[in-house]
DNA sequence: CTGTTAGCGCCTTCAT
DNA sequence: ATGAAGGCGCTAACAG
């Protein structure tokens, strides 16, 4: 059917082996003029290797597993799309695996992509135990973790890339404590992954070094109603903004630990009867391409994803083997848009 | 390293083509008790049979290629999430690629998933001419095409799924016509693929077809400043809205081509000093989740993503086999929101 | 510098 | 009902 090596090797007039030399770059091992008519016999008849014949044999593939916990939520199918276009440029393919948060769901993922040959896999996971990864690092699976930093316990070899996620949650409150704002509430779903525990302590160690009194500040967490799902981050968020706001002290300014909480806190605030952006202050976090489509448009704390991106699929593909256990924190920015550009200062109270 | 198949027949005392006859469902050429046997071993093992090596022996393999013109966008993410779980019930693995709507990248797609030995493409692609899959067709590839009905000229192995654009634009443009709206205007990017095209039709034969006067109705089709993205929809949305609004006669309602153009109206609505859902109608199309998260809620068309992705993995997976070269098209539905909503008949004017 | 050789792990006739 | 044997297309020693 397709072209094969040999028919290769018996239209140059050489043997399989030079035809396979030429192809993996060992230039040194034959006459230039030999590398040419070999060259000119694989474009004459199209020849593209069989990829599952020279897999079978190396044991290697250009494939790397992408894990995220939904490509449906904008902000994975953002990063989803700039490790497709990173990964592509050293040839690799990407495989798209969705795990909704579920450590059962992440194992039988790199079961599956350890059964097809795959060795290199992004995981974002931002569980505080990934002990379900272990096994496949042992069986020299090469992981990097995205949005998680490393946490006491890891195993060593397993690379971390995230957000520095307190600094961020520093830069919204210290934001909002500038504008003025002493009634703080932080809105999150389920404190379940270490990066919504950064920036909760984030908040947290930021306020009360402003010393502000613990009764000005509320806190939700959503127990959540079973499902862990990305995409009810609004509507929880849009239920806290509500109930937070008909107690008797509402806060005057919210910092959500996602843009999804954010954008529905603001819904929750209009809801309540007041102005996102006048009467009560937002802030979200990740900077998704909505946030400057919502009205009002969101202040966020940005993640510098493409950086980020292709830092990690570096580390992937080359870094890791020099270095494996590597811990890196990108440093996050404050985008200022109109959810809190028109509070003036001390008005807010 | 890993556990081959000889190694199972040893411990079972069978032969490994006995095994191989287990694992691929051949009972009738086995003992009941000779079969139990290999389960065992096999369980006790851990076995895996090799991919690569099944590929290359048999030419099959269990993934499909998902191209998309980006993942980025909410209503792909969205649409890749389906897929990916639909896929994953019948044992196929998914291969992420995103062409920007670029035909040469597609070919590219196509030939790298061609050199992998995946057979299957699940096609995201509404361009006019698909031309250029054609040798693909022809080598054996099952193409299902996505978002595209058939086209005069198509090949006739090629299958295609789609949401029927011109009822959906009708529906949105009968909604505003009922609502009172005289002057319309429908805003889309460049019309570079069918069913913008279709939708386009679909509103103008409403319009004409309610008796509306041609110079009652607005066509802005942004030619685009060279990129296609599918993240610029808004920016193009929002700049359309303004500059429309900033005419003698401006319209009273807007049909967008998809929602992330109305988004972008909206906030065009809003800079032009006028509220959307009173003073002007918005309608979008797709129902991506964050229409109803946006302020005001978007009334839009909805189109049945979970069974359209359904549908489309069961076409290329087995019912392709059957009969190729099917077009469906899938119903789509009304979602009346805030942005039309508060519109009260006649008072649009 | 180039060719020969021996598998990688599996499936699939064809014998038994 | 089971086993033996060949080969899918490629790479990497090892000869020459």
């Amino acid at each position: 059917m397709a072209v094969t090596i040999q028919e290769v090797a018996r239209a140059a007039n050489v043997s399989p082996s030079t035809v396979s030399n030429v192809l993996n770059g060992r230039d040194s091992r034959m006459l230039p003029e030999t590398k040419v008519r070999v060259e000119q016999a694989i474009a004459q008849l199209g020849y593209r290797p069989n990829r599952a014949a020279r897999q079978l044999r190396t044991g290697r593939i250009q494939m790397l597993g992408l894990v995220v916990p939904s490509v449906a939520n904008p902000f994975w199918g953002t990063f989803a799309q700039l490790v497709e276009s990173v990964a592509l440029r050293s040839g690799f393919r990407v495989l798209l695996c969705n795990s909704e948060r579920d450590p059962q769901r992440e194992a039988e993922y790199l079961e599956e992509l350890w059964a097809d040959g795959v060795s290199s896999v992004l995981l974002c996971s931002s569980l505080p135990s990934i002990s379900h990864v272990q096994p496949f690092l042992e069986r020299g699976m090469t992981i990097v973790a995205f949005d998680r930093t490393s946490q006491l316990g890891d195993p060593p070899s397993l690379t971390n890339v995230s957000v520095d996620n307190s600094l961020g949650a520093q830069l919204a409150t210290s934001h909002l404590l500038e504008l003025g704002h002493r009634r703080l509430a932080f809105v999150s779903g389920r404190v379940h992954s270490v990066n919504r525990k950064e920036r909760l302590d984030g908040f947290l160690s930021t306020v009360d070094r402003a010393g502000i009194a613990a009764n000005e500040v509320l806190v939700w967490k959503d127990s959540g109603s079973g499902r862990a799902g990305d995409l009810d981050a609004a509507e929880v968020g849009r239920a806290a903004a509500r109930e937070l706001l008909s107690r008797p002290c509402p806060p005057t300014a919210f910092v959500a630990t996602n843009d999804m909480f954010a954008i529905g806190v603001c819904a929750g605030v209009r809801d309540a009867g007041l102005r996102v952006g006048a009467d009560v202050s937002v802030v979200g976090f990740d900077d998704i391409m909505l946030a400057d489509l919502t009205f009002p448009a969101l202040t966020t704390i940005r993640q510098p994803l493409p950086g980020m991106a292709a830092a990690t699929v570096d580390y992937l593909l080359d870094g890791a083997a020099g270095q494996p256990g590597q811990s890196v924190l990108m440093r996050p920015e404050l985008i200022v848009r109109a959810s809190t550009g028109r509070c003036a200062t001390g008005e807010s109270q």
